[in-house]
DNA sequence: CGGCCACAACTACTCCGGTAGTTAAGGAAA
DNA sequence: TTTCCTTAACTACCGGAGTAGTTGTGGCCG
């Protein structure tokens, strides 16, 4: 239930990458993200010093490592998300949607859509409560 | 226009115990963030290393500074929110939101409210097209 | 006047994310 | 078999956040 909150963003990088292919090699992992120029080992070493830490871990396939992510990407999200309305918006989530709102990062067709995930949100909060 | 993204735990506290109170000396900054156990030098050693990066600023006030942000909190919170936005749901803020509703951060009364500045963000928004 | 106190300045250290070179070992190719 | 390539292991280093002790200096109080 513990994801740490200390998320670098090239291990959050890694972990997507993770979460994409559900397990891989280093080369893949490396290939997936190679946008960012970094050198194969770079990745190998970030790699295991995840696996100290718990976040992934590795199986062997003959010569290769294959890893796999060990956190829920739902997990990670929520906390995360989390951390951020505590530092930000003093721990009120709806504080973060509001700023979304006002900062116009949501467009027209967009706040339709939501409007109707509020309502959908509403009606599952409201049979829940039962 | 540019507020880092870099921005640490600490950090942030103490800009937000600025941004609190507008001008405050370290001793003052100390106090707000008491709950932190943390050395006045401490506070005052992050002050400096902030000013440094020109986060905030300081005038003399007899013997002591007086601190002040030099970022406006909004666009603080723009860059820290979008870059989780881009970091973990792929640059659409819509996902953040889901991911909220999902996770059932907000209750009831708060969906309500919500539905309602989702509906003035769109009336907003529909006039703004002109 | 003399000592104490508040506060800024300087210095030092730890931890960790990020980055990568070098080395070693196993398999493949010539 | 000898060479080379792939890939994991080990080692090293930088920068920045965070934490705090020590020193210096001017003001205040007795």
């Amino acid at each position: 239930m513990k994801g740490p909150r200390n998320l670098g963003d090239l291990q959050l990088a890694i972990l997507r990458a993770l979460w994409d292919s559900g397990e891989a090699p280093v080369a893949a992992v490396h290939e997936a993200l190679r946008g960012r120029g970094l050198a194969l080992t770079t990745i190998a070493t970030m790699l295991r010093k995840m696996e100290e830490k718990g976040l992934v871990a590795h199986r062997e396939n003959g010569r290769q490592f294959l890893y796999r992510a060990r956190l829920d990407p739902a997990l990670v999200q929520k906390n995360l998300v989390g951390d951020l309305v505590a530092k930000l918006f003093d721990g009120d989530p709806l504080e973060l949607v509001n700023h979304l709102l006002r900062a116009g990062e949501i467009d027209l067709a967009e706040l339709d859509l939501l409007r109707q995930r509020v309502a959908e949100a509403e009606r599952r909060a409201r049979k829940e409560r039962a």
